[in-house]
DNA sequence: ATGCATGAGGC
DNA sequence: CCTCATGCATA
């Protein structure tokens, strides 16, 4: 159904190519005798969502690039980090390396199946690195064998990130994205004139502590010598360390009146990172890679020392200006149906890393682009890693895939 | 808040 | 083609 229609690529300019899958679409709606509902949290909107749209929310939408630092270092973080926003030109600039690069490479805790072996030394002391340091043998990956690698949940996932409250309804009738080829000029946003003082929750919790055992374990390294454990400059933060900072970072964050989307810029215009409100999102609740939570951990320490000293005497005022970009459309979200997100589930689970020959079946069963699927496999691989993994289902999961697979005559 | 996508870097 | 860091576009 959504249609594979053309498999071309989606054109470079203009043309808004009729890619299948119409976005905000009602394709929805699963089969409907079905029992299946979204084993996801139904993400309700936070008010948070509601203030970027409609007071600060600036950057709303935009289909050509917009950032591209301006000053500071470009690139760095992250490769994607400055000319990241860029994407589509592609043609000049070239960041240095994607960030981590040195601060602390690699974190895979898995391992999966051979592809890159783990942990990797580094000669980082191996500071995130968990437990295990078993001798690295050098074979690199051939798909094929996939074994099931399981996922090593670091929590058992509380209610940290599912802050869903009933309480704002907030059914933003956001951005009428109305592309015309119309690039929204990135205004600067000065953090502080919007004091919108969202009527969140405030039952953010303390103290929910119930980590699970290898939580722990993750950083047992033993620092050597000169450790300051205390702060947060140096030293390796746990798990906990990364759980209670979030936390916090997120109240003050909220009590400030900021909202994720200034953050986000205003790193860019502190340190010459620009993040989105994604990343921020994400950091909040947990749900980036030990190793990607550790290396933002400091940069948002620091703003937050910086909001706060601003704050109380008079606002940052902190301009910015951005570099249009030209160039290529992004290619539109696929909307993959419920149904079929069950069935792919389902493989997933018993093959997480599938060869590209199984791929492209699988994306012939399911009508969907080859590319689709293994995109989709990637990203599902990727939520595997993060610090809260995705629940699997609660009380019925797997059947419930297994349910549409048979109604799909896919297996 | 999250689903799908892009891209650098690495095998 | 994979992993990882990120983000646009969405629900």
């Amino acid at each position: 159904m959504a249609a594979t229609a053309s498999a071309a690529h989606y054109s470079l300019l203009s043309a808004s190519a009729p890619v299948h899958a119409d976005s905000g679409g009602m394709q929805q709606h699963a089969a409907p005798g079905s029992a299946y509902r979204h084993a996801h949290a139904a993400a309700l909107l936070q008010s948070e969502f509601a203030l970027q749209n409609n007071g600060a929310g600036s950057h709303a939408h935009q289909w050509i690039a917009a950032a591209l630092s301006h000053g500071g270092r470009g690139g760095l973080g992250g490769g994607g980090g400055g000319g990241e926003g860029t994407a589509w030109t592609s043609a000049d600039i070239k960041p240095t390396i994607r960030s981590t690069g040195d601060d602390m490479h690699e974190d895979n805790d898995n391992s999966d199946d051979n592809s890159n072996n783990n942990n990797n030394n580094n000669s980082s002391s191996g500071n995130l690195q968990h437990m295990l340091h078993h001798p690295h043998h050098s074979h690199h990956h051939h798909h094929q064998h996939h074994e099931e690698d399981a996922a090593r949940a670091w929590r058992s996932a509380s209610g940290t990130a599912a802050a869903h409250l009933p309480s704002v309804g907030a059914s933003t009738g956001q951005q009428s994205l109305t592309y015309s080829g119309g690039f929204g000029a990135l205004s600067g946003l000065v953090p502080g004139i919007q004091a919108h003082h969202q009527h969140h929750q405030d039952h953010e919790h303390e103290h929910h502590h119930h980590h699970s055992p290898h939580l722990r374990e993750h950083q047992h390294h033993h620092r050597s010598l000169h450790e300051s454990p205390a702060s947060d400059e140096d030293a390796t933060p746990t798990s906990d360390d990364l759980e209670h900072f979030a936390k916090q970072f997120k109240q003050r964050r909220i009590k400030l009146g900021f909202t994720q989307a200034d953050v986000g810029l205003a790193l860019g215009t502190l340190y010459g990172n620009v993040f989105s409100q994604t990343t921020i999102c994400r950091f909040e609740a947990l749900q980036l890679s030990f190793k990607n939570m550790c290396k933002l951990k400091p940069l948002l320490s620091k703003w937050l020392e910086e909001a706060d000293c601003s704050a109380s005497g008079g606002g940052g005022g902190t301009g910015l200006d951005k570099l249009a970009a030209q160039g290529r459309k992004r290619k539109k979200r696929t909307s993959i149906e419920v149904s079929v997100k069950g069935a792919l589930e389902s493989h997933f689970l018993k093959c997480p890393k599938p060869a590209a020959a199984e791929i492209t079946s699988l994306a012939d069963s399911l009508h969907l682009e080859k590319e689709v699927v293994r995109v989709w496999f990637c990203n599902r691989r990727q939520k595997e890693k993060r610090m809260t993994p995705p629940r699997v289902h609660p009380t019925h999961g797997t059947e419930e895939a297994m349910m549409e697979l048979k109604a799909q005559n896919v297996q």
